[in-house]
DNA sequence: ATCATCGTCAACCGGATGGTTGAATATGCC
DNA sequence: GGCATATTCAACCATCCGGTTGACGATGAT
């Protein structure tokens, strides 16, 4: 499948990629750096890389000989918004909605704790 | 990968799959029922059940001779979450999230219209 | 009892996925 | 030029995935 969707759920269905993904919320880093923490090859990252770029999800630059990823949670919108169209049938999570809301106004953005 | 996030996004990333989840939007449905518009054998789609049950998407229950499939949107909550981790560092979201609660207290929720 | 219907199971197939290794291609440094 | 670093490519492997077909087990109808 290579609708947009199914390569953006399919890129998410990865642990070492979610956790690239993570990482990239930090900061911009380089193939290598990300790379670094992972028991896996640097051709195994690279492929997850690419995976995550054909879904949209990052964007890799190169500069000089390092290329750089920079997440791109904008892709993101498309399946979140897939979604709302289920989860608002579901009571708990229009009260998450809200407290989410609540979190935003009061606090200034703290991120939801989730594996 | 067997962990739920990773169910869950896998079973999402399949244009059937997240067809019949649509479908279970409406109402419950038999087995056989969910198939008739798919141009694909029974088995296949008893498969693709399957896995949408293994990640808690939908439940299956058998009366009599029929096997019922109902849609548990609250599988989707967790995912959801998750991906709001990103997402709120995206002004773009947060606009819709907005737009979404106003759509809820304005007029009694109307679905977001996504492919 | 017999027959049709509902749904799954088992075996198979081709193609994708996630990983490996080793060679190859840039690029930067001296 | 020559070497080290950064990253990908190519070939390979085991496993999973989405589909098929045919047989099978349950259940309901006559």
């Amino acid at each position: 499948m290579d609708d947009r969707l199914s390569l953006t759920f399919a890129a998410l269905a990865d642990p070492t990629r979610r956790a690239i993904l993570s990482m990239l919320l930090e900061d911009d880093m380089a193939v290598t750096d990300v790379a670094e923490p992972f028991d896996m090859s640097l051709a195994a990252i690279s492929k997850h890389l690419a995976i995550l770029t054909r879904a949209g999800l990052i964007s890799q630059e190169k500069r000089g000989r390092v290329k750089w990823c920079k997440l791109e949670p904008a892709a993101l919108k498309d399946p979140s918004v897939w979604m709302q169209g289920f989860g608002q049938f579901d009571p708990v999570n229009l009260d998450d909605f809200e407290r989410y809301l609540e979190t935003l106004l009061g606090n200034g953005a703290a991120p939801p704790e989730v594996g």
